[in-house]
DNA sequence: TCGTCCAGTTCACATAACGTTCACGATGGA
DNA sequence: TCCATCGTGAACGTTATGTGAACTGGACGA
């Protein structure tokens, strides 16, 4: 996802805090000037806009953001209840506004929102590993680009490894957490979807999914460098 | 001004007396039959809907709202702080939120920016993707230019799944969300509409609605967030 | 009132995809 | 070297899904 542009520069750190919670990427300017001068290659995903601490300098670059070649959007304003009367007449400079303080999970939700709305999609939920990625919503996985075509079984279980990478697990600890707590099976099915894992993470990234004689497999690489 | 349109009836006192004193006219319903039967004859100005007591009631209201002929807009939703999880995947029920409880002035400002949006016409009254194309306000859809002869259960499963691009859906949530929540029914149901999707959408188009096995249905091709 | 039509649902069956198991060969540590 | 452990290919049984057709209930007109 391509970063939000932050204002103002340094940012209140609850604003960061909650942004980082919530898996949104940012990135603070400091003037209107900033907005082009760092923008990044893939542009901005939107704006928000403190404007408690410095109305007039977040309400100038709002109209500066406006005026852009490429109107950035969406806008999400932080006014304080004080300055809710600051938003009459000044409709077309923002999309959306939340009061200050604000809830981690209302900016949250209002930032999704707002995605949704101005037709960017929400942020897809993934799992990612150096250049593994597990798209959770869309049920696809992709190694360096390169979509695969996993099974059911096969996406669980690399979804499993991928969330705990480093961690070596046992193959009846695997059959409890990915196939089930009731799952009653030979131990060996573990090993066969881990070969065929292997098979279709291509011989290039097969050591994703490493051996531990006598005790299980691990996924990636181990948390002490050898 | 037309007066608004507000939910639960009777309505929260905190409610009415803010809305008394930002000078908005209103009239609550008791139920969707409500919406209706007791519009004015210059219409609705627009809803403010208490999710917060009853989620289940205000939520069907809100989909009867949207599925009007004329839909009323726009729709601003008060939830509670541990509502927000449910806002998800109903961004289309929606075009404001406002945490409860409220500060009056922000429900103001919240109406006020609405008004001065919904004035340009912002909701989508199309849904596209590639070529296809749905009219929300005709219920005609297209691909390639070509109509499609659609059944309403069709339309609205399609119209659903292609709203939600790339994500994958059970079978119970396509019944629960294209259904309805009090649906009682077999998941195969959504199979044979699958089906006849498919085959209108004709051999060339069919797999923009692909099966992901054990899990669901899923429109288009995913997005990787690049 | 009856019969027809149509959308929606359900059912029964066919089938291909998938998960599991097994036998055997390969591997690696003691 | 020995033996527990693991990789491998193929075979097997299960299950989810596709498919055609029957069923149901309401709308409509004769």
């Amino acid at each position: 996802m391509e970063p939000l542009l932050l204002y103002p520069d340094p940012v209140p750190p609850e604003l960061a805090q909650a942004l980082d919670l919530g898996g949104f990427p940012w990135k603070a300017v400091a003037d209107e000037a900033a907005v082009d001068r760092s923008e990044p290659d893939d542009g901005w995903a939107g704006a928000v806009i403190c404007a408690d601490l410095d109305p007039e300098g977040a309400f100038a670059l709002c109209r500066a953001i406006r005026k852009r070649d490429l109107p950035l959007e969406p806008v999400l304003l932080l006014v304080s209840g004080t300055q809710l009367g600051d938003l009459e007449l000044r409709d077309d400079l923002f999309d959306d506004f939340c009061l200050s303080p604000f809830h981690p999970r209302e900016l949250e939700a209002r930032l999704k929102h707002l995605f949704w709305r101005t037709g960017r999609g929400t942020r897809p939920e993934l799992v990612e590993y150096a250049n593994l990625i597990l798209n959770l919503e869309t049920y696809q996985a992709a190694i360096s680009g390169q979509p695969l075509d996993l099974t059911f079984m096969e996406y669980e279980l690399l979804k499993f490894l991928a969330s705990h990478p480093g961690k070596v697990f046992t193959r009846e600890t695997l059959l409890s957490r990915v196939w089930g707590y009731e799952y009653y099976g030979g131990a060996r099915t573990v090993d066969v979807h881990v070969r065929r894992l292997r098979a279709k993470l291509g011989e290039e990234h097969a050591n994703l999914i490493q051996t531990v004689r006598s005790v299980g497999y691990r996924f990636g690489q181990s948390r002490w460098s050898l």
